[in-house]
DNA sequence: ACATCATGGTAGCCAATGCTACACTTCCCG
DNA sequence: CGGGAAGTGTAGCATTGGCTACCATGATGT
């Protein structure tokens, strides 16, 4: 990085790849109910239209994520399933850990979902550790 | 509500609540510390320019959160200083617990930072109740 | 008093993620 | 095969929050 440091950084940058992992984790659970991921299923899922789905799709494409081509459904490439899978194992066990101090399922639900991009590595060691003891 | 459900709702307005709560937190924070907030102080806090700050404050300002005048400080609004308040008790409450269970500080305070914003009234409760224990 | 300089405001650009409205494919069914 | 419904893509708008560049204000010191 000469001394362009970019424009365009910051929390952008941040909330971006935070779309990017939703979408993917969520391709990944919709990939392990039925046979073909759709952008209408998630849609649904996240509860957008499928206009929005569509564009992030296309970046999530560009950027190497996903296969997708027009009018067919998406697929995880090998980096977009690490990610996934990544993504899910952070969220299970924040999801785990909110449980077992004895948080209502459906808040701990919700929590997770929210939390769980903001999680550090070593949080996450702790939780695990917690839960052992 | 009549039948326009509005057409910016979503996580949009998740998000622009979540900078609100960030920055009278923050001028609360500085007013602790000194006798007035300026644009500068928050630009420095936040690590952005002024002109981002500028506009935030214009925005909390027609919100009615905070109070300033062109060229001078900024002071927040009985509304605002009521939702600094939560959001600080929310942080603290949070960091806190993230210390109880054997969080590295400098870990605990970044990720107390990004997960406020996500943790239910439930999940603060079941964490208070952790830390009498 | 005035010039300088730090602060703050404005204009205008970009990217991300919402949306509606409209156009185009696909696919299935009669 | 043809036609319509469901699904998908595209155009274009809004809002938010980054930025740079430039202009305005006001405080400070000589």
């Amino acid at each position: 990085m000469p001394k362009r440091p970019n424009t365009f950084a910051k929390t952008r940058q941040d909330h971006a790849t935070e779309t990017a992992e939703d979408y993917v984790e969520a391709i990944d659970d919709i990939l392990q109910s039925q046979p073909t991921c759709r952008v209408k299923d998630l849609a649904m899922k996240m509860d957008v239209t499928h206009v929005t789905v569509t564009r992030i799709l296309q970046r999530l494409s560009a950027e190497g994520l996903i296969d997708k081509e027009p009018y067919g459904p998406c697929t995880l490439t090998p980096e977009g399933a690490a990610m996934a899978r990544r993504s899910r194992t952070r969220h299970q066990l924040l999801l785990d850990f909110l449980l077992h101090i004895g948080v209502p399922p459906a808040h701990a639900a919700r929590d997770a979902e929210g939390m769980e991009h903001h999680v550090s590595d070593a949080t996450l060691s702790v939780m695990r550790k917690q839960m052992r003891a």
